[in-house]
DNA sequence: AACTATTTTTAGATTTGTCTAAATTTTAAT
DNA sequence: ATTAAAATTTAGACAAATCTAAAAATAGTT
């Protein structure tokens, strides 16, 4: 199927949406995440319904059909293993590969993510912890859970982020936590929700809105 | 400067054109290497001379301004590194990289680009023999001439195709003809322009139509 | 020099994706 | 059940890149 630029941006905009929620994605939640305006997200769903896509009815917002699924998810796919190479191959840090791979994503070549998968060593999850789909449009999420759920004593791996601003994951480079390394909650502030985690020896005082963007897996 | 796929498609043409000719590219050489009609083209030409990309008189074809020359040659630098990544990392073979180099020469990032030269060890040609630019867009082209150009007798080791062509690249990969390797002219057929030359231990005949189209450097 | 063939440009139409403004439907609140 | 607010769709316009058909300019030939 040939698929242009902005209806594969618009697909998987959907996908991510709905991997959220769960639910039906409404015209302005799209249009939020395309950045453009509802009545051109409503003009892209009609075409995207047209090409069963997506199943839609007016004004009850739209759901990916199995086949737009599929495609939500390669574009996914090829979206998470650049940022691998990026990082990997390329010397990128975390917070430079967004942009770059929201170009890559789009580059039709089966043998290209095929082999591109098979020098990343098949990688399970992108540089900032989400799963990578499988060339079927499987994913086998990890269970994983934010930091700010930890209680006083408890112990995780950290796995992932919530956001993905680059000042988010610029900050947390300067206060030295990455994916994989292990933190224990010695203690929570009851007043704004900081927590102060110990991780490579050290004791460091984490708020609250950082402790809930960052995903851990209890050890 | 902010450019089109289509913008940047034509000033490549252009460049591909020029780069041969030398002289000013005409508006029908242009449409027939863009696949597109005449009009289509003085159209773009109209535009790519409102940004002083090209130099535009009416009737006399166009030629790549310094700042259209800078940008035609990014994009065949970028060309042909992807070329040698897909070949080098991906196990492309030579005659499967060009239409996927077609699209990912569009992807825009300095970095990125840098970081692929270096990974690749700065390579000066790609696949085809073709010399890569420099972020400068300057190229040092080492001379060559056609197989079919040598005298019986003399000696050349293959550094380059003209003809892309796969069927071509597919041929020479069938009689295990390859850049780098050393051939020497045994004879030549005045009858039909054939040559039968000598490597890896074999004698083959090779027609006039791939010795015109197969480059060396004498030694 | 005049005529013809070729090349190039112009004029007007089409498709894609977007926008603004207005109309419609749904939802939430009296 | 009405009414007000919010969400969504429709209508009409626009820019980008293309096309066809017609007009204009150039090049080639007698
Ligand atoms: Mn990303
Ligand atoms: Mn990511
Ligand atoms: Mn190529
Ligand atoms: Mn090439």
């Amino acid at each position: 199927m040939l698929m242009t630029l902005s209806e594969e941006n618009y697909l998987k905009a959907i996908y991510n949406i709905s991997t959220k929620t769960g639910e039906a994605v409404s015209t302005n939640l799209l249009a939020e995440a395309m950045e453009t305006k509802a009545s051109s997200a409503t003009d892209m769903i009609k075409k995207l319904a047209e090409k069963d896509f997506v199943n839609y009815k007016k004004y009850q917002g739209v759901k990916l059909t199995k086949e737009g699924h599929l495609i939500a998810a390669s574009i996914v796919r090829k979206h998470r293993l650049w940022e691998v190479f990026l990082v990997e191959k390329l010397n990128f840090s975390w917070d430079e590969v967004h942009e770059v791979a929201e170009q890559l994503e789009h580059i039709k070549s089966d043998k290209l993510i095929e082999e591109l998968d098979a020098l990343l060593d098949f990688p399970r999850v992108d540089p900032h912890g989400d799963p990578i789909p499988n060339k079927y449009g499987e994913i086998q999420a990890k269970k994983k859970v934010p930091l700010s759920s930890l209680k006083v004593g408890e112990k995780g791996v950290c796995v992932g982020v919530k956001s993905t601003a680059k000042e988010f994951l610029q900050y947390l480079d300067k206060i030295e936590i990455s994916l994989g390394i292990e933190l224990e909650i010695i203690e929570k502030e009851a007043f704004d929700g900081s927590v102060i985690v110990l991780y490579k020896d050290q004791q460091k005082n984490i708020s609250a809105m950082a402790a809930a963007n960052l995903y851990v897996r209890k050890t």
